[in-house]
DNA sequence: TCAATATGGTAGCTATACTTACTATGTTGA
DNA sequence: TCAACATAGTAAGTATAGCTACCATATTGA
């Protein structure tokens, strides 16, 4: 007989099922505080805030997005009155991205509700656990980036910390 | 001025980055043996193969899916010919699943492909921090199960071995 | 037995996440 | 300068991944 695959234990399962759970928390928590908002939705906002200006190619760099995918991400948050999207003069082909007075304040308002989702989403983990794992993916995330379909295109330097 | 806020620091972020990592190694070692399949139908061949006459829900359950999403699954499996779909006898709402000869044939030669390309989806990490990884990865998946939309609903006892 | 309830599956909706192909615009080099 | 090439964005298609609502069928209990 083969002997039977034992699937939980692949590395590609486990991936798929954390990213389950990360969604699901994120869904939870916005909920509960009376936010409709994605996590690629907030990770949109995020970019666009500290790169205002921004074109839509880069911004997709900036999160490791597909520049489809952020197409229509961008759409979302547009008709939602979170950000502006105005022809670039610079080059008529892309389009400047700006956060709104709304897309600012509700940006603000989800940060801290985000920031401390983020343990729970590593349940079960003691924090030298969790410190851990934040370490390891981080390898894996930057190693592998070149592996994924959107690479993440990190803007050294001008990441204004600010 | 606020601080930036480091979103590539953040559980959620690096799990995502994870999962397209994941889902891309996937496709390309698919595409590089000439096979059209994506980890999910793998799942799903591998889990109607040790539960021949599972219905969708159950398989569902199995491998962490939500039942909508498993029946355009099943759809495609279904339309590539490598699974069956026939009427329950016992209960006439219920579709008993099972591996076409080419289903099973498709899996056998799939198995060893995903088996080997895990540990390319751990890039970076000795395999001493692999395994490390995939042990705070199973706490997560447990401890976590219950926050996810699709809870596992592992088959005790039953998921027989061989 | 038959109304109330529960369950399997599908339909239709939204939102990623990607592909290829296409249009519009920029850039560059002979 | 103008043809060749490159790039920003969209369009349309596929495949998850979930939601609610609905239909068909089972089950259960008064």
């Amino acid at each position: 007989m083969a002997s039977k695959l034992q699937i939980y234990n692949m590395a590609g399962h486990l991936i798929r099922r954390l990213n389950q759970i990360s969604t699901s928390v994120f869904q939870d928590r916005m909920k509960a505080n009376g936010m409709d908002m994605t996590s690629v939705q907030f990770a949109a906002l995020n970019a666009i805030k500290s790169h205002p200006g921004i074109d839509q190619v880069s911004l997709a760099g900036l999160i490791a997005y597909d520049r489809a995918t952020i197409g229509g991400v961008v759409n979302r948050l547009e008709n939602k009155g979170l950000v502006e999207r105005v022809v670039s003069k610079r080059d008529r082909r892309a389009r400047e991205l700006s956060l709104t007075p709304l897309g600012t304040k509700t940006l603000e308002n989800m940060t801290p509700v985000v920031q401390d989702l983020q343990s729970k989403i590593l349940t079960g983990l003691s924090p030298k656990e969790a410190e851990e794992f934040l370490r390891l993916a981080s390898i894996i995330a930057k190693e592998g980036n070149e592996l994924s379909r959107a690479p993440l295109k990190s803007d050294e330097g001008s990441d204004g910390g600010e």
